[in-house]
DNA sequence: ATATTCATGTAACAAGTTACATGATTAG
DNA sequence: CTAATCATGTAACTTGTTACATGAATAT
């Protein structure tokens, strides 16, 4: 149901061809909204016929036409009203969580792999949101900017996305600490001699 | 694809009926994969059908029977193997970072209450992780606990749940604040005598 | 009396995923 | 020469949601 919204609040920043929007959602939506491609393309088709959104077919010489999506005065209408509804509840699908409910029936060495693995691809996604800030700052403190900025729905958005995974950093940590401290009493208590170097 | 090991994590603990695992998936496991209870009797009759599973019908006098489902050695098989397997990443579906993204097309007074009321069902939410939590500890501290307990997966995603909601309240007061300090320069810019006390 | 809890289910629908297809262009 | 980028789409399939139904027991 608000994959729609999703869609029409990010073309409150200008026109977008699918494809656009695609990237946005990869790399800022994802935080708060994941679809894919697929979908969207989907969704974009349903706005236009509903007339949420209209789209403007831009001819290109060495390209594949490309249609530029923009929200009609209809499309602002409704997702203002849609600011007025109480949000339902945050869903997560979180398949490493699953992995670590069932962690006491695994290999503890592979677990410990899939959490430095996850610490990896957390960590580029920070970098690319430090990229994005920045760009979004564009030279000015977060207070200047957030007092001053016509719009800092998204950049709140981000900020919510970026404190995500710093906490998710901090307990993949603390879960390697466990991981080990387990290792080494086990290893203790098996006998110091086995396994040794 | 991953409810299918949710359910069968969940079955570590023990057997358990579908309305059972419908209220452990709406408190503990909601952290991290969510889904309602129809989804529940829907998967728990294919892994029954699939043998990951088994049921024993239990008669009751003043109640209605109830099916009662325990792992197989097989469904422990499947789960250790899918511990091993990379985990896809993490999806979040967050409506209110979608009006969030959306605000500064709507009226701040609406998204502050909107912010307000999430932040009472996040504390309802956390009150009840800390009973969770006190119930897993058992008189004992975290890290005695974490290192000698048989079981510290459940308690780990319970930490992790718990750390988000936390991250959550800090950013809603963060952005509570944003939204007092722009409503208080727009009033200043607008004159000071319009809506004074 | 009325609402909530226990315990399950069917059916219809909406949303999300995956695989595949096209076809030129540019960067390495 | 290979891979990635641009730009879209169809089709088949799997998941997830919503509404409805049953029916007794207990708590208020």
């Amino acid at each position: 149901m608000s994959l729609k919204y999703a869609v029409l609040a990010a073309l409150l920043n200008g026109e977008a061809s699918g494809y656009d929007l695609a990237k946005v959602f990869d790399v800022a939506v994802a935080n708060f909204w994941s679809s894919t491609p697929q979908q969207l393309y989907r969704e974009l088709d349903r706005l236009a016929t509903d007339g949420l959104i209209e789209a403007r077919v831009v001819q290109q010489e060495r390209r594949p036409n490309k249609r530029m999506f923009s929200l009609t005065p209809t499309g602002r209408d409704a997702l203002h009203t849609f600011t007025l509804t109480p949000p339902r509840p945050t869903t997560i699908r979180d398949e490493l969580m699953v992995k670590i409910q069932a962690m006491d029936e695994a290999d503890p060495d592979a677990v410990r792999v899939l959490i430095e693995e996850c610490l990896e691809r957390i960590s580029d996604k920070l970098a690319r949101y430090e990229r994005l800030r920045d760009r979004m700052l564009d030279g000015r403190t977060e207070d200047e900017y957030l007092i001053e900025a016509e719009q800092v729905g998204p950049y709140l958005t981000l900020m919510r996305g970026r404190a995500f995974e710093e906490e998710n950093v901090r307990w993949c940590e603390r879960t390697l600490e466990v991981l080990a401290a387990r290792a080494a009493r086990r290893g203790a208590a098996h006998g110091s001699a086995a396994q040794g170097g």
